[in-house]
DNA sequence: CGACCAATTGATTGTTATCAAGGGATGTGG
DNA sequence: CCACATCCCTTGATAACAATCAATTGGTCG
């Protein structure tokens, strides 16, 4: 049995909106697992009955067109929950991108638990309405933006969404590869590399490592964001 | 007071999960309110205390774009609702694309009711998952889509979603413009437009007025839409 | 009929994808 | 500890696609 009080995002979570006797039930639904980096835990078309919080880690969401070029549509951070409750097949390929810890439950038991419990329901409710925001946004960068225009969006919310779980002061450590950068900015391996080494040539950033990133000039990098 | 006994989309909006009382108190809080085409109803950055459920009519979600250019990053149909339930600022501008009817809430009063009534609350959930779903799959038309299929499956998708309110057996009558569907699909007019013409031009589609299609070769069309 | 607006068409430019090759880090086995 | 293989990233040359700039057409309404 899963033990929630030594959860670390026991107080993020949409776990947080139940309490003592709720959370005891809620945890002996749960199964604690650990996914490895580049596993993949749902796929595509698949009717997963499963619903999952993410303890630690991250995954991307990808949605793969019929020639194999592939979009990622979302990202899955610490908190943040995994899944289609009430009953529809999954329509993108849930995979970590690094190694990642999550609570699983089986949809037919959640979804009954979410029904009987408002206030978990509502929780997942906000999340969910803030998800959509994120990815209307996301929307406008995908349709309208030029490629130097996403990269520096990009780093931006990475390193706002990275602070919280990095808390390094000056840069953060990306989570994936140039190829993931390309899939989430709508743009090929090779122009992503080359709009990053035109912000380090000018000074905006740093990247003293294959994963790391060091923004020197925010207010730079906020005007090329478009 | 609204008559929600005569309301056309009495069995298919979040007010479908209401019975006899609950209807009664809910349709109390209404206000019935009719919006010309052109018309905006939020603007983006506002705090609108405002929730509406569409009976007639088409809407339109925009992000602009700090130089002006626009993404649509969704459309409302008769049925969907409006607005961002739980205090959050509107993230964009909604505008009515035809003369639309909608059912107006005050935000706080919603809240409480949705709140007391998790059957609302339930299907509130639902709808905003599925438009997750909906909005998450439009990424990868955007971030990863050529023209041709831009418009390919942008004209599938309003074959599809327009049948249900049209019923017109042969083809349907777009709601918008060219500058309208280039704004949803990421492109220019212009580059709309010839792709429309050659798709015309290849026998797939016949475009009888401006705004009227009809899909003469769904197979073709759906191959092109990748 | 003429004015106006939306859509189309044409010519050209610019950006990004594609194709191709060259670094540079990491890890393994000799 | 070094040679080598591998993987990922970068860089370069070229091509394709869509954006932009610029007219023109066509439909609608006073």
């Amino acid at each position: 049995m899963s033990n929630c009080q030594s959860c670390p995002v026991r107080g993020r979570a949409i776990c947080a909106s139940l309490d003592g006797d709720e959370l005891a039930a809620f945890s002996r639904m749960a199964r604690h697992q650990r996914v490895p980096a580049g596993h993949t835990l749902i796929w595509e078309g698949e009717d997963v009955p499963l619903i999952a919080n993410v303890i630690g880690g991250v995954l991307k969401l990808v949605v793969a067109a019929a020639d194999g070029r592939e979009q990622i549509v979302g990202l899955v951070f610490p908190s943040d929950f995994i899944g289609r409750p009430f009953g529809k097949e999954s329509p993108y390929r849930v995979t970590a991108l690094t190694d990642a810890e999550v609570c699983i439950y089986n949809r037919n038991s959640f979804d009954a638990f979410a029904a009987a419990h408002p206030h978990l329901q509502h929780k997942l409710l906000r999340r969910t309405l803030d998800e959509l925001d994120r990815a209307r946004y996301w929307m406008l960068l995908l349709g309208r933006k030029s490629a130097s225009q996403k990269v520096a969006s990009f780093l931006l919310e990475m390193s706002d969404r990275l602070a919280r779980l990095d808390r390094k002061e000056a840069g953060f450590e990306l989570p994936f590869g140039r190829q993931q950068i390309a899939d989430i900015l709508g743009l090929t391996i090779e122009t992503t590399s080359r709009q990053l080494t035109r912000l380090r040539a000018d000074g905006i950033v740093d990247l003293p490592s294959r994963r790391a990133v060091v923004i020197h000039d925010r207010d730079a990098m906020e005007r090329m964001a478009g």
